[in-house]
DNA sequence: CGCTGGATTGACTCGGATCAAGTCGAGTGG
DNA sequence: CCACTCGACTTGATCCGAGTCAATCCAGCG
């Protein structure tokens, strides 16, 4: 079976052969989550790092008022903060939105092979910055971009971020995101999104219909995005 | 003089004091830079760790259209990314608000400091960590907070913050910040913001003028914030 | 075959943007 | 020492994007 993970991170740099036997063997007894089911929740104290093999999980906070807010999706080969054990409680909770399959690393083994494998540490470090740079993003749309905006610019990352672990083909993907828990990521409602994700389809853009992301007009798509793939740093930096 | 930077970081962990002279020494030969200096410009390629000693900075970027977002704001011994080293390119710029100083601490230095003293890394990641964690409370506040309570919100994380590193009395600190860059942190227009800082005055709970936030009423600005210190992790997860 | 949770559409409202004038205060040069 | 200037702050009037409320609609499924 592909393991998403060792895919993810050897798009970050060459890892030799002894490196990628190390990492599959560290996510070899993955357990297994229904969707829908909360991994760790604010407040708990943290544990191992979670690293996704198979399905879609994301990070959330909800306000006092019981609105919820998306903070991120991870997808297969994405994992949680490295050094979450550091702290006394997390600050916010991570739940399963499709049936998945979650390794569960120890926090010594995950230093060993950080340790063990420059390599490794590597890749982690530079995965890590990825997902600080998309939160970057996240903050840049809802600040200054428009909602049509935010809503192209998001598909545009998930569909790189998909095209880049090999889980989209040239013009599609499963995405299996609903339009609530989309509105929960953009800072809409999901009335509105859906008048948004009209105006896509109408446009030409794309379609998001049946757990299925189509994109019509790649072209048209990132114009209305105003779409920089630059922040996901897939160009990688010569030598070290 | 003070080290705001080994003040923070005796924040999260206590330091012996030859930690606390080995940060010292790497940090001793710091540059001055002038207010509405870029320190590193989006699309630049990253040198060295930056370490602000005195004065303030702000990450931000612009968008094609011209506007601005401001991604964080960088106090007295904030840094930016330890691993910034990695990326081939910088996602956002850092540009210093205040006249400032700033260490610029080489990437060999600064793994040297953290493989030589365990507690420098702890710290720094810890650091990191709090970082992340203020900008998914940012996404939070965009996404799902009315503009009062998104302004309190920021000023509460910025007194708090102040206060770690000593630069906050009990009431009041120095805020150099114009309502034009607060608006473009907030997602919202200066004049908006001005109408909500004037109605945070009337209501009693805070007062910013002349470069100073003076906080009359600590339980209703943090009422009206929603507040929960949480996420800034002051407190220590006992033993590591 | 009816139930249920998501998706869709319409009517109405409102928070915050936009546009347009001022006002205030700290420098600066005569 | 005062007039001038420039940037930052205030305030008012108007407009529109997006929220809210309220019905359906529809597909999957027990």
């Amino acid at each position: 079976m592909a393991n998403r993970f060792v895919d993810k991170l050897r798009g970050y740099g060459q890892l030799s052969p002894d490196v990628v036997d190390a990492l599959a063997q560290a996510t070899s007894r993955p357990r297994k989550f229904a969707a829908k089911h909360d991994l760790i929740r604010e407040g708990d104290r943290p544990g191992p790092v979670f690293v996704m093999l198979e399905g879609w999980a994301y990070r959330y906070k909800i306000l006092p008022s019981g609105t919820r807010q998306v903070l991120a999706y991870l997808m297969p080969g994405d994992c949680c903060d490295l050094n979450i054990g550091l702290l006394a409680e997390m600050d916010h909770s991570i739940q399963t939105i499709t049936p998945a399959l979650v390794a569960m690393v120890g926090r010594g083994e995950m230093d060993a092979l950080m340790d063990g494998h420059r390599g490794i540490a590597k890749a982690m470090y530079m995965a890590q910055l990825v997902d600080e740079s998309i939160m970057r993003a996240w903050i840049t749309s809802m600040g200054r971009r428009a909602s049509i905006e935010r809503v192209a610019h998001l598909m545009c990352e998930l569909y790189l971020r998909a095209r880049n672990i090999g889980i989209a083909s040239e013009e599609a993907f499963a995405l299996p995101l609903s339009q609530l828990l989309l509105a929960d990521s953009l800072g809409m409602t999901a009335v509105h999104l859906n008048r948004v994700l009209k105006e896509l389809r109408v446009a030409g853009a794309m379609t998001l219909a049946r757990g299925s992301l189509v994109i019509t007009n790649p072209n048209k798509l990132i114009q209305i995005a105003g779409f920089d793939e630059n922040y996901l740093h897939r160009r990688l930096r010569d030598a070290a």
